[in-house]
DNA sequence: AGCACGCCGACT
DNA sequence: GTCGGCGTGCTC
């Protein structure tokens, strides 16, 4: 055996390094095992990636410990790791650390004070599936090896009892499942749902657990005692033997896709985890990624269909109001209405008829604070933060906050600008939303969900438990309530402002507008009998003939997909091209702009040298639309290309160009970005 | 990530 | 004169 090893060292260093086997260690080293090196002036962990032939020039250091503590890492995993690490341009060694746990095993278990990961439950029956559920069961389980499957079922029919029914028929295999669904949508609820069909099966991977609680859970799955692993997008990296099959819930979810560090998408991880694996992957959604629906059109996706809500319950009827119209109404007419701007008569009587039948209600605004803005009416002046340059939004009645960094101050009403005018609070927030809604409604019983209102885990399960139990009347929330939420009574919903989120100059917002308004949408009426009337959905919007929520009305995600297609094909966007997006950022502004100039250069030149990157766009560089965040200022070029193996190697080889980078100037590469901005 | 080196501001 | 601030750079 060769006495050189290449080691995955957990720091930031883009290759793995080598080390030496001491001879003591003969025979004892394999691909895969866990160790410690002296790195600098300190130990650190590595993970072995196999032995080397030839050595580097200087000298080397010796490998100093196995970590016997950890077994190897199965052979399908690490090469996961591998991929992961070269596609996404991170550290070999940073993405093999986040396979282990954070902790020590503990081998003598104590009681906790925290409330059980998984609570205890009783066992429930499996239901009968419907024909369309068994269609989609047995048509996944025809598959042998690696295939994808998109289960498209619209909101309500019942996928989350067909990704059950999968996991029993891979337990019976003697397989293993990973099951990941939005952070998000990892409710007590859906773990009950899971425990209860499976008992102790199931170990639970999720931001909120405790280092010691994730190490623990980590031990079940790698000792075998759990063969189901139901987590957020991290519980990829938890190296599961025997894996049998993936499933990602909500796949079209934008936050599968992590914004900083490593810059992975869950959802794309986990098909190729289970190309490693040779295992199949089922992706499922009522709304599902263009990327997703396009492979499922070409084939390399199988696609299963479900039209119906289970148990023949109806789609809520979706109802759009012009706010354009009532405006001019309001505006001619004499009579002054006593309701705030915002608020059409049509919503207004629905929720009172609503609320007079005992029924929930939730408005959705995706915009917290009470004010995005706030102006002086004499001299136009906006306020905007000092680090950032975006407007400063208005929380409670004197507090000013800046939603990119962590910026905040007094809200002081003389304009700071002209010293003259009185600073004048500009648009709608949920802040704003509830007091207002509190006027309207005396004896109603509100709550808001929002980042500012519900900061843990335990905010949001205790919000969750107050609408099942009915202590809720009004719910009012953003993003937050939009996703996974099924509460038996709440039976109208309003989507307050529609319009927000139309205008952001990205080409994926058509998508993310019909994405939301379909999702928020769902939550009405889930579990109204056949007989009875079906939830009401009132969107109210500035735009009403907009794509989004025309499609979202018929429940026409095909017809939104077709026309949306046909635009993204025209300029090469994802799902026909593909993207790397490289920002530069730096606090010295000329530094960062003539950096990015000489890296597009670079980029072009490369392009015309070979032929494989002929079809590669270089765009920009340009100031990044928040060109100014916390201090540091950005520039950000785009490589957009019909292959990623080519966008990949062009990227490696801009990356690798030390020279062309200056001090105090940063680059990051983030592979198939989600936000342009 | 750590950990050291290095070059400017207020302290015994 | 030194202690220490954190910008910059390297780790087989």
């Amino acid at each position: 055996m060769s006495r050189f090893w290449s080691v995955a060292v957990d720091a930031p260093i883009d290759e793995a390094l080598t080390y030496l086997a001491p001879p003591s260690f003969e025979g004892l080293l394999r691909r895969g095992q866990a160790v410690d090196v002296p790195l600098g002036k300190r130990i650190a962990r590595g993970v072995l990636l196999g032995p080397k032939t030839e050595a580097p020039s200087f000298s080397l250091k010796e490998i100093t410990k196995i970590i016997d503590e950890y077994p190897l890492l199965p052979e399908p995993f690490l090469k996961w790791l591998e991929w992961v690490a070269q596609y996404y341009f991170h550290p070999v060694g940073s993405v093999t650390s986040l396979a282990f746990p954070p902790l020590k095993k503990m081998i003598a278990p104590r009681a906790s004070k925290r409330a059980a990961v998984i609570k205890a439950s009783g066992p429930s029956q499996a239901p009968v599936l419907t024909a369309e559920q068994r269609k989609t069961v047995d048509g996944v389980l025809a598959h042998k090896g690696f295939s994808t499957h998109l289960v498209f079922g619209v909101t309500g029919s019942g996928k989350t009892e067909i990704y059950m029914h999968l996991l029993q028929e891979i337990l019976a295999k003697g397989q293993r499942g990973l099951v990941l669904v939005p952070e998000i949508s990892l409710t007590p609820q859906l773990i009950q749902r899971f425990a209860a069909r499976f008992g102790d099966q199931i170990a639970v991977l999720h931001s909120q657990l405790t280092p010691r609680e994730r190490t623990n859970q980590w031990w079940e799955i790698v000792d075998g005692k759990k063969n189901i692993l139901i987590g957020a997008r991290s519980a990829l990296f938890c190296p599961i033997d025997n894996l049998g099959m993936v499933i990602v819930d909500e796949e079209h979810e934008p936050s599968f896709k992590q914004e900083e560090k490593l810059k992975y998408h869950g959802r794309d991880c986990a098909v190729m985890l289970g190309k490693f694996f040779q295992c199949p992957v089922v992706l499922g959604s009522a709304t599902p990624s263009l990327e997703s629906w396009k492979n499922s059109q070409e084939g390399r996706y199988h696609l299963h269909r479900l039209f119906e809500r289970v148990e023949g319950r109806s789609l809520p009827n979706i109802e759009i109001i012009d706010m354009r119209e009532l405006k001019q109404q309001r505006s001619l007419s004499e009579v002054k209405s006593d309701l705030p701007s915002w608020l059409s008569p049509q919503l207004f009587s629905a929720m009172k008829e609503n609320l007079d039948r005992k029924k929930q209600v939730a408005l959705f605004l995706n915009r917290r604070g009470m004010a995005p803005m706030v102006l002086c009416p004499d001299c136009g002046y906006i306020h905007e933060c000092p680090n950032c340059d975006i407007s400063l939004t208005l929380h409670g009645s004197s507090h000013l906050v800046c939603h990119y960094c962590d910026y905040h101050e007094n809200f002081k009403e003389l304009c700071p600008d002209c010293k003259q005018g009185v600073m004048t609070p500009l648009g709608l927030g949920t802040e704003m939303l509830e007091q207002e809604i509190a006027k309207l409604f005396p004896a109603a019983r509100i709550a808001r969900a929002d980042r500012d209102e519900i900061t843990s885990r335990a905010d949001l399960e205790d919000l969750i438990e107050r609408m099942e139990t009915g202590e809720i009347d009004i719910l009012i929330g953003t993003q937050m309530i939009a996703k996974g939420l099924d509460f038996t009574q709440l039976n109208l919903v309003g989507l307050v402002l529609a319009d927000v989120g139309f205008n952001i100059p990205d080409f994926r917002s058509p998508e993310r507008s019909f994405q939301l308004v379909t999702q928020v949408s769902g939550r009405a009426g889930r579990h109204v009998k056949i007989d009875e009337e079906p939830g009401r959905v009132i969107v109210q919007t500035y735009n009403p003939s907009h794509p989004s929520l025309v499609f979202s009305q018929q429940n026409d995600f095909v017809g939104f997909a077709q026309q949306e297609l046909v635009h993204r094909e025209a300029l090469l966007y994802p799902p026909f091209g593909r993207l790397i997006s490289l920002r530069l950022q730096g606090t010295d502004l000329e530094k960062v702009q003539a950096t990015s100039q000489q890296i597009a250069e670079m980029a072009t030149q490369l392009k015309e040298k070979f032929l494989s990157y002929e079809k590669i766009e270089v765009l920009g560089p340009a100031q990044a639309p928040l060109s100014r965040v916390r201090g540091k200022f950005r520039y950000h070029l785009l490589l957009k290309g019909p292959e990623m193996k080519d966008l990949n190697k062009l990227c490696r080889h801009l990356l690798g160009n030390e020279k062309l980078f200056p001090s105090g100037v940063r680059i990051f590469a983030d592979v198939d970005p989600l936000n342009l901005l």
